[in-house]
Formats: structure tokens, sequence, C-alpha cells
DNA sequence: GTCTATATCCGGATAGAC
DNA sequence: GTCTATCCGGATATAGAC
């Protein structure tokens, strides 16, 4: 009804809602269903067990991550690229406070499947590995500056980020982009002054 | 039996473990129930329902890190009290991959009731005030350097173990210790020499 | 203060009709 | 592919005995 071509899609999307919203064991079949206008029964005929949905969750969050590294990749120098790994994270703050994939996986981390639980890992090393590409290269070019090895300081802005967005919804948005901005601020090329 | 004298206080010390291990909507009330042997009615008994426990939680959390202040203050200098801080975390880690009060009770926001929302809010506000006024005392003292405000740098040290913390969950603990090593290396104070 | 017993509800899941 | 009906187990919670 209503034109409705991808019932399983329209499952993922409303679900994926609620995943970042509520976090997995916050949400419920009946949820989903409710919101569809459909049966509980039929998210099952979809996805026969809970985890088969979770996982499907994470997958397409990968493949999603995947593509945006792809599209990302014409940016041109880290900055561009180093905003546009934040405006993901931005889009979910704004989007009702939701939190970012790995944010509510790893919170739930000792309550998920092990085949979830793969999935988190992979997505958190995937992203790990882009934003220490990003600083390798954004080193070479000197348009960043920072102490010791890139998968480190990646690993500092990727928690960060992580991090800054669970926070902001205990004492409001402000606190998101006020850490963003000093995160960046100390990423900052070093000017020739000598700085208080 | 055994020795319980104060079956309240143990049943908030179990609620503890299993919160900051599964998160709030992971454990119930026969989970403490088994680990406690007793029976659930037991535990409602001191908590009548779950949000009273919930907010018991919180509430506690938040006494016992007014107390670590007092504690804290006694150290010299802003780098050991950091390290304090970073510690009460690592703690955390090596105990079962627990995750930080705050990091739970973000990622869970918006299935906890209000009461304990405002205690999650409060504690993290405490939080974030202590590690400002770490940052500021420490610039005036010459111990750190960064650019911007005190309550920036707090705001991204503060994301930045929350979210480290939760990351190790997915990644191993070694992210933790890759993340935290680097904070520290961007905070360092700012040698005569050029670095790369 | 803890127990047994019970009530209620909800989430996950399946069978079989349509 | 979606429905109705149903089952099971678990989680929250209360009443009243001990």
């Amino acid at each position: 009804m209503a034109g409705r071509t991808d019932t399983k899609r329209e499952i993922l999307d409303v679900a994926e809602q609620l995943w970042l919203h509520r976090g997995y064991n916050g949400f419920s079949y009946q949820h989903i269903a409710k919101q569809l206008g459909i049966k509980s029964a039929a998210v099952h005929y979809h996805y026969p067990a809970k985890q088969d949905l979770g996982v499907a969750l994470v997958e397409r969050m990968r493949r999603r991550f995947a593509r945006w590294v792809v599209r990302t990749a014409e940016l041109d120098g880290f900055w561009p690229k180093l905003d546009a790994y934040i405006a993901i994270h931005q889009v979910y703050l704004d989007d009702d406070s939701k939190v970012c994939p790995t944010g509510i996986l790893d919170a739930e981390f000792h309550t998920i499947s092990d085949e979830m639980r793969r999935s988190a890992r992979e997505l958190t090393r995937e992203m790990h590995g882009w934003l220490t590409t990003l600083f390798r290269d954004g080193r070479e070019k000197g348009d960043v500056c920072f102490r010791g090895e890139p998968d480190g300081v990646a690993a500092v802005v990727g928690a960060t980020v992580q991090g800054a967005l669970q926070i902001a919804r205990a004492v409001g948005r402000g606190s998101f982009h006020l850490t963003i901005d000093h995160l960046k601020l100390q990423l900052r090329r070093r000017e020739p002054t000598v700085d208080a």
C-alpha cells in the first residue's frame, strides 16, 4: 500500500533510525511494524531473528562508509576531508540527537551477537584506517601538524568525535561544536609565532 | 547469610558492575538477585522500581566523583592530575572492559527516565568543570600547552577518553593506550625546537 | 528483610491461512 | 508478502506469608 515496493529496505531504514536513537536493546519489531503500518510477523519474514536485522544494519553502514570513502577521495586536501568526516557525525547530531553506529555498538558490545561484534570491529577498523591515511597524507603535504604517529592522532580524532556526539545528548549541541572547534584548533598548522 | 549486613549496598555494587558492562537496558533484577543468592522480590524491596535503582547508581557515581575531586586536590601539578583522571577510566577498561558511566548514560539517553537524565547531565557537567579548571590552572603554570579556551580543550579531552574507552571494546585495549598516549603528546609543553 | 506466588505486560519468534 | 493467532520466556512489579 502507498507504493511500497521494497519493504525490506524500508524496515532497515526505520530500524536504523530507532537503533541510532534508542540503541539496539531499545527498540523492538513492534516499533518497526507500527511505524510502517504492518505487523511484526511481516518484519520477521524479512529478518527472521533480530540479530539478522542487527547484522544487516551494521553491514549496510560498512557499505555506506565504503561508498563515502570513494566519493570523498575527490575532495582536495586534508581539511575538506576532515570536515567531511565530521559532517557525517554532525548529521547524526542534528537528526534528533542520534549517535554514530560505532558509538552505540561499543556501548552495547557485550549484549550483541558475535556476528554483530565482528561487523562492528570491521567498521571501526575501516574508519580508523581512513583517518590514519588522512593524517599521513596531511602531514606529508604540510596541511596539518601533530606529534607522534598518524594512527595515533587518527585514534584521538575518532574517539573525540564519537565521544563528543554522545556527550552532546546530555549537555546540548553546543558541546559538540565546542569540542570539534577545539579539536581542529589543536591540529592547525603551527605558525612561526610563539603562542601563549 | 555469609555476613551480609547491607544488602542495599551490595545490590548497588552488583548493579553497577552489570550496568557498566551490559548497559542499563542490558540487565534485570533477576541478574542482580542471582548473583547475590536472593530473589528478585528482595531487590524490589530495596529499590521498588528499576528507575529508582538507576538514579541511585548515577547519584552514587556523582558522590564518588566529588570525593575523588577532594582527594585529587592534593596531587601536585597538571600532569599527575590528568593522569589520575585517565586512571579512573583505565580501571574501567581493565575491569572486564567496562565503560564509564557517562558513556553508557549517553548511549541509552533516550530510553532512561527524566531523573536519570538529570543526574547524568549533572555528572557530565561536574566532570567537564573539573577538567576545565585543570586546564586553566595548567596553562597559568605553564605545565600544558594548547590553543583556544580551557573549557574547549577540556571538552576534547573528556570526549576523547570516553570515546577511547568504548572503541577499545571493539578493537582491543591497545587502542585505548594508543589514543591516550597521543592525546597527551598533543598537549605536551612546546619545546623551543621545531618539530616535523 | 526475604520469601512464595502471582499478575501483567512485552519482546521474540513460529505456524498456517489468505 | 502479509495477515491472525499463538507460544514462550523474561522483565517489572505487587501482595501477603514468614
